[in-house]
DNA sequence: GCAGTAGCCGAATAAAATTCGGCGGCTGTT
DNA sequence: AACAGCCGCCGAATTTTATTCGGCTACTGC
């Protein structure tokens, strides 16, 4: 199990606030958690080393830009070897059109999130996830139509103490 | 359909960097990009108006501060009607541990991302999406066991022209 | 009680962001 | 072809921010 930073009401706050405007300037940050522009910093710094926060990722607006197609894939493997399993893992990695990958329990193997120019596309990630070494027997796609609500962040409010 | 926004290399550049590394300042932008630091301010600022790039987040490591849990939750509404589907929509967007909600075809309605502090608040927010008022016929859940990979960016090398 | 440590502040300095005027190239018109 | 208008770029000037650093205070352990 990872070991767990202990932070105070202002490192909660500093962590918040990044979360949500990873842009904000460190003097505004300061005001806002009450401390001084060092000491904020320091802070900062100091959950970046700790591996707390960052990186920080621009969110673009895909759609807005040029056609894609975006699909979930759930993936199962023939035999559940730690072998297969790591072979499927880093196989993902190379694939950029694999914008997320997940193990999980349940009635797959795999959750992956696929995000490609267009559908023909799709079916070219799929036959190399096939032929991944990894012994996939099924993959079943779910395309996304729209997307209701983005990930702008953990519910921090709900999970710090 | 949205319209698209035309970019040249140089934006497309800047997107790119900004989607990997929203704090870069604006002069090492500009330098990667090949533009003064003034012209380089404008274009950032003209992408974001047009809502190409932005809001910027940062990444918070969840497991490094607080326990959780991670489901992928597939979603079935009895009656496909329109008012069904909004009422689900909008309900999940007052729940702060759905951080991801999509539309989806295949053998489920939405797919959603939850983020609950422990298994007992996982059952409370299925409770309430199986009491949303859309009626909801089933919820199949998938528990995350280890994040292969991370959201981090779109691949645009692929998808822009 | 005292040395050592950690974290804070604020001043000084370095760096970055922002504004703005002017320049050059492109377009469409006369 | 000449010209006016527009757009986007540059670089200088200015404002704002980041960063460093020394000193202060509070807490810890001896």
């Amino acid at each position: 199990m990872a070991e767990k930073r202990s932070l105070d009401r202002i490192d909660q706050n500093i962590i918040s606030i990044l979360q949500k405007n990873a842009r904000i300037s460190n003097k505004a940050l300061a005001e806002q958690v009450g401390l001084s522009a060092s000491s904020c910093l320091n802070r900062v710094r100091k959950l970046e080393e700790d591996g707390c926060i960052g990186p920080y990722l621009g969110h673009v607006t895909l759609e807005r830009l040029c056609r894609s197609i975006t699909c979930i894939a759930m993936v199962t493997l023939e035999h559940h070897t730690q072998q297969d399993f790591r072979t499927f893992e880093q196989f993902v990695q190379t694939l950029p059109e694999v914008v997320q990958c997940d193990t999980v329990s349940g009635s797959c193997d795999f959750i992956l999130r696929i995000v490609c120019a267009d559908m023909e596309r799709y079916h070219q990630v799929n036959e190399l996830l096939l032929n991944s070494g990894a012994n996939v027997v099924n993959i079943s796609t779910h395309v996304v139509m729209t997307e209701n609500k983005r990930f702008q962040g953990f519910p921090l409010n709900r999970l710090l103490p």
